[in-house]
DNA sequence: CGATTGCGTTAGAGCGCTCTAAATCTTACG
DNA sequence: CGTAAGATTTAGAGCGCTCTAACGCAATCG
């Protein structure tokens, strides 16, 4: 019942196992005769090569080991697909691991691909703190995406969170708008430099930032708006931190009798596909996530293979997509 | 530069290598002298075990290979997360590779994880045919999750849709509606359960089914919609394939002047996490997808720990989460 | 015609770990 | 104090594969 090893191939195929394993690995100098003969007989038996016998034996695996912050959340959902894709070119396997939003599991996430002797680390948005992260890039290249920290040890690809922030408000300023709330993210790593860029390219524009505690999630941004409700100095515009909290915004807008975007514009970060929900058609701010996650592989790459040392560090430029979220200020 | 080996942690420590062996295992029978001096050692050197050199010996990896279908769709993050309760709870790893909506891709992964000599495959939603499915089983214990087709020798966890489609079709009859139309899921799996639950129950109550083409994305509906309004049948109901041909539905109403629920009430499946956005507040069937993937794992366990061997299949009950985008048809 | 070359093939060591059986050390008891 | 029973520790084989070095053999050459 165990499964066929190379030795049984190579019995079937009258050949040492050797042979078998060159066959197995394409090499060029093997007779088409024996070539042939191994391949039928793997054919067969339904042969399998054994990964961690032949990781064993190379002391290499050429495997990358990634973890994702939250599997739930389409944002990283898209960076997965750019890493598989560059990995696909370069030959490489990628294991995904799922880090549920909890540094706990992370850490225990890092130590298993490790075990299993990953060639590099990618680390989509992690919650993981810094010592993790250097002591993580002392064993093995890592590469940290979407997340705005400095790392050292690690290359990072990221995006200019305080020029995505920018981008926001000069959109709502072009419009017409003067009054424009930021709803923030909290203790979210990306929260201090959006809002730190909403600030900043307000004051630049003459206008007076006002920011709001919010968080990552529909429901925080309720609180915000019904303060701002209450408060009785609802603006003509509001950037929120995420897609999420935009969202929350609008419900809580509407149930509060506002319209979006005749009283109220909105606008989120992200772009992930619930902005793009006709429905919804929140402008946003989007990251080019496919690309990050070939940059993070092209990165790490050029550790393992041409051993680069020094660390890189890639900020990409953010784009605003517009839709219908977003209008002139009504007329006072 | 090498990694740190058992040999060398046994060397440090002062002791053989087997008694590092047991000491990484914890096994009860080390002094506790020994033990000490074993992890210090250890600790110091950074040492890890090399899980692949472990799992040659012991012939076994206690990982389990998982593939899912879309990395996107938090339909199957949800099942995950199920799964990774459970594994956890039995000390299994889980390895995820992502199928990308590709029977090719699925078929690639599926040989990955073999070659990595997972102990069984969970297979969420996956693209690939019968043929493919058995042969996989027939190497290693497989579980197909939320697919409703007829998997001989792999274990099945489904929801019964065609039940999950009643109650759509009971709640909107319920509220008064009589005039329901089915936006369908055109070539997708669960398509035809879904209908034929839908056409079914609609005929028990007296109801003249009517059921038009859609697809399984926001898109998908826009067609079916635009029929409707042109021929100038409007329904007072639609119940739809699931929640993003819904939010499609939703969006091509309200851009023909028709307001939710008050001119067509709408209800969705799959219960993601667009459905309870409050600005979508999408009626919607529940699958419990957190247990479907804990009783993915329960399953394929009892095969793996008490070799069972006739195919288990487990249906499970869909629920209705009634929210704001379904209400009584306006008076006539 | 013996020596040389080179292709195709193979023997055998070694990758880092587990596991069995045997060795060693303690401790307890007559 | 000798010895048996436990408690610890260790030697060594083996997991399935790759890889180096060496082998056999046919073709080539002087």
């Amino acid at each position: 019942m165990s499964r066929p090893t190379m030795e049984t191939v190579a019995e079937r195929a009258g050949v040492s196992r050797a042979l078998v394993s060159l066959v197995m690995n394409n090499s060029s100098k093997v007779s088409e005769a024996k070539r042939q003969a191994v391949l039928h007989a793997a054919e067969q038996l339904g042969y399998r090569p054994n990964l961690h016998a032949r990781n064993l034996a190379q002391a290499r695996t050429k495997t990358l080991g990634m973890i994702i912050n939250d599997i739930h959340n389409p944002f990283f959902a898209e960076v997965v697909y750019g890493v598989e894709a560059a990995a696909d070119d370069y030959g490489f396997d990628v294991l995904i691991l799922n880090g549920g939003r909890d540094a706990k599991r992370e850490r225990r996430a890092v130590e298993t691909h490790l075990q299993f002797q990953v060639e590099a680390l990618i680390l989509v948005g992690p919650k993981l703190d810094n010592d993790d992260i250097v002591r993580a890039s002392a064993v093995v290249p890592t590469v940290v995406v979407a997340s705005g920290r400095d790392n050292p040890g690690a290359d990072t690809i990221t995006t200019d969170d305080e020029r995505g922030a920018a981008l926001a408000v000069q959109h709502l300023v072009q419009l017409g708008h003067t009054d424009i709330v930021h709803i923030d993210g909290a203790a979210n790593i990306s929260s201090r430099a959006r809002s730190h860029g909403y600030e900043k390219a307000m004051r630049s524009l003459g206008l007076e930032p006002r920011t709001l505690r919010g968080g990552d999630d529909e429901a925080d941004a309720e609180a915000a708006i019904v303060d701002l409700a209450e408060t009785d100095s609802m603006p003509t515009a509001i950037f929120a931190f995420n897609d999420l909290v935009a969202a929350g915004a609008l419900s809580t807008l509407e149930a509060a009798g506002l319209r979006v975007p005749d009283d109220v514009s909105v606008v989120g970060y992200d772009n992930t596909f619930i902005a793009e929900l006709n429905h919804m058609s929140l402008t946003t701010v989007n990251q080019p996530r496919h690309q990050m996650g070939q940059l993070a592989i092209r990165t790490v790459l050029e550790r393992i293979e041409d051993d680069r040392t020094e660390p890189t560090r890639i900020d990409l430029a953010p784009t605003l997509s517009v839709r219908r979220s977003t209008a002139p200020p009504r007329k006072a």
